[in-house]
DNA sequence: AGGGCCATGTAAAGTGTTACATGATTCT
DNA sequence: AGAATCATGTAACACTTTACATGGCCCT
């Protein structure tokens, strides 16, 4: 689940407790604007975190509020976060939620490392369409084609964009 | 979800039992190229098509064989069926595959059917690009643009595809 | 004898969704 | 006085995915 990774990547910037995670994904934010994210669910997502031994937590007291949990990202978080980070999505129905996640994680990270992402990524819209456009050559069957040339006009619309936002990645 | 009402346009037509509607959805078959469906879920969804009173069974006992349960449509399925024909997705992911199962469904069962739907469909896709454009006039960040501008290109080759499909959906 | 077809399902495990539960504090 | 903020979670339900379970027939 790529939301689990965008939190490793938050809190591989500096340790934080749950509700100072759950605004990152408030309406009206970036990453908000990309996925929603109940803060149920966030904490569920945090104590899964914790059982893979990618993150770990200390309670911090506070005077006259309750304790706040706090995690950190361990190494092996560092890893997985990392091996996340280096690949590309298989799937272009992947590319809306869990690309764009990678990609913010990646820019916030190291501007470097996401524009390698978005060209990795390219390459593999350039391989999908070539493989379509096979398909579709086979093809006799009308709707068939037109299921075909939905993918096709898709991936194209993603490739171009891809080439566009290549140069475009570096943070504020 | 979806694969269920397409199940009820499968049924529509005639009533069928289960195995025979598997092979709809096997490899190489269109339905089966646009959504993959286990067996084991089919049987799941056709109780569950029951329990909602959109289908009813019989017992069909063979000499030499395990007896068959006929699935036939219900009133109150057809009425369903005609309710998911009726109305185009409201979100661009759902395009490939809600939209695309119910214009397969609306296809063969009434051509006139299916060219309203990509006519609604392209009337969605026509308002959300121009809430899009909105949405990109008033963003400063780079990022956020990015994000917009993705969805803004998907959309559009939706919109395009959707334009040149309009006059080809009468079967073969 | 072995593989594939006919024909039905269940069971387990994981994922996601929605709503609720608690309770003090600070702002208007 | 009431609303929003701080801060944590649980509980129930729905849905998906994957694998397993059963067992005879037909063809080579």
């Amino acid at each position: 689940m790529a939301i689990e990774q965008t939190l490793l990547g938050l809190l591989a910037t500096k340790p934080r407790h749950g509700y100072e995670l759950t605004k990152e994904f408030m309406p009206e934010t970036t990453l908000g604007d990309i996925v929603h994210l109940e803060s149920g669910m966030l904490y569920a997502h945090l104590k899964k975190l914790q059982k893979e031994g990618w993150v770990e937590s200390t309670l911090e007291p506070q005077e006259s509020r309750p304790p706040r949990r706090i995690f950190s990202i361990t190494s092996s978080g560092q890893a997985e976060l990392h091996r996340w980070l280096g690949e590309p999505v298989g799937k272009t129905r992947d590319i809306r939620l869990d690309f764009l996640l990678k990609l913010y994680t990646a820019r916030q990270h190291k501007p470097a490392l996401a524009e390698k992402l978005v060209n990795e990524q390219r390459d593999v819209c350039e391989r999908f369409i070539v493989s379509l456009r096979e398909q579709m050559e086979e093809e006799d069957d009308e709707f068939r084609r037109l299921v075909i040339e939905m993918r096709l006009a898709q991936n194209a619309a993603l490739l171009s964009w891809l080439r566009r936002a290549a140069g475009r990645l570096t943070p504020g």
